[in-house]
DNA sequence: CGGCAATGTTGCAAATTTTGCAACCAAGAG
DNA sequence: CTCTTGGTTGCAAAATTTGCAACATTGCCG
């Protein structure tokens, strides 16, 4: 797991590249301009290339978030193992989420974009389901190899991306400036205690 | 609301006609037999048509259990408007959704075409996610108009369509015949009163 | 009733997107 | 050094999507 090897490292730069080219032509001329052949053009490569890593325009757009999202994942596992679920998740979600998402500008025309084209809403949905699965297996493993267990992960896990999801539409759309993490923590701890 | 016009029953009928032949092909035969042409073939009507009212043969085999999503909402609103959110949740939900569903073995196989195919999957998500939007906003009426109240309302739609989707899950694949009603309510208890 | 506007259905062809295939070259293994 | 694996690329065929116009039915109004 140290070692990913020269010939994985260079796979993932160009995806990366090819990530944030995507990302920033979107935020800078729009998402009709992001196009494979455009992105391909910008970033220095062919266009072939940019279809062997990415589907559409849209998986590439989101790419590099989707992993960010896939390390929330790593950072429940780095938390001590006797440590309740619900305080791991306090622990590391909101610094987490925040730092992740950076600037709220940025985010309110993301949302915007989303909000108006289904294929990008669809990706969005896509992410977060990854980041779903990815956070009730980490889940799943703190709690215990139960069978039920699972299922009470997977709900656990849902209900966090819920939270993330919301408090980030919240946060992107609001006029002040509204720390991200703390409405995370309100949205987290609404579901702890259980919604009245 | 009571007549929609023969020109919109008969629009309805001839795009409901081709989601449930394009819903049979697809349990009957397997996702690769479903393309436009051959359900519109199956469905005697052109093509052309498919498209005029489909994006893909995703969003066909998906339309009718689409439909049926946006009911959730129209019954919550039926319920008197002094009754309590939970309670109310729980006393329209879980029957609905079991008769929503109809046949185990049905929804096993369609599972596992969603978790074996990426465009299923994301169409499946898309569909839960203007379900978990109707219930927000059908919430959001018996709540109140605050504007926090919208972002509450978001938060347990979202809690609900996660029971919902995880509850199914379960459901589908397990190997008793549990009763999908009975898990989706305690999925929903659990929200209800916090999760430990 | 008689026409007029609106819109669902359909066919056709152009435009665009996706895919298969093979070549090329850098990287890893022995 | 040689062989194998796999990422990058170009090209062309195949598949999909879209625009446009014609036709038929419905809704509306005088």
């Amino acid at each position: 797991m140290t070692q990913p090897g020269l010939r994985e490292r260079k796979k993932a730069a160009t995806r990366a590249t090819l990530s944030r080219t995507a990302w920033s032509m979107m935020l800078e001329q729009g998402l009709d301009a992001v196009t494979p052949e455009s992105v391909s053009a910008a970033a220095d490569m062919a266009p072939r290339t940019f279809r062997y890593h990415f589907r559409n325009r849209e998986e590439a757009i989101l790419d590099e978030l989707a992993q960010q999202h896939l390390t929330l994942a790593d950072q429940i596992r780095a938390r001590p193992a006797q440590e309740p679920t619900w305080d791991c998740l306090l622990a590391v979600l909101p610094p987490a989420v925040a730092q992740m998402c950076g600037d709220r500008t940025v985010f309110a025309t993301l949302m915007r974009v989303i909000s108006d084209n289904p294929a990008m809403l669809a990706q969005n949905l896509v992410v977060l389901e990854h980041s779903r699965l990815s956070l009730a297996r980490a889940i799943g493993e703190r709690t215990s190899t139960e069978v039920h267990a699972a299922t009470f992960a997977n709900l656990l896990a849902g209900a966090a991306v819920t939270a993330i999801s919301t408090s980030v539409a919240h946060w992107a759309q609001s006029t002040t400036d509204t720390d991200l993490a703390d409405l995370l923590t309100d949205c987290l701890t609404q579901l702890r205690r259980g919604l009245p």
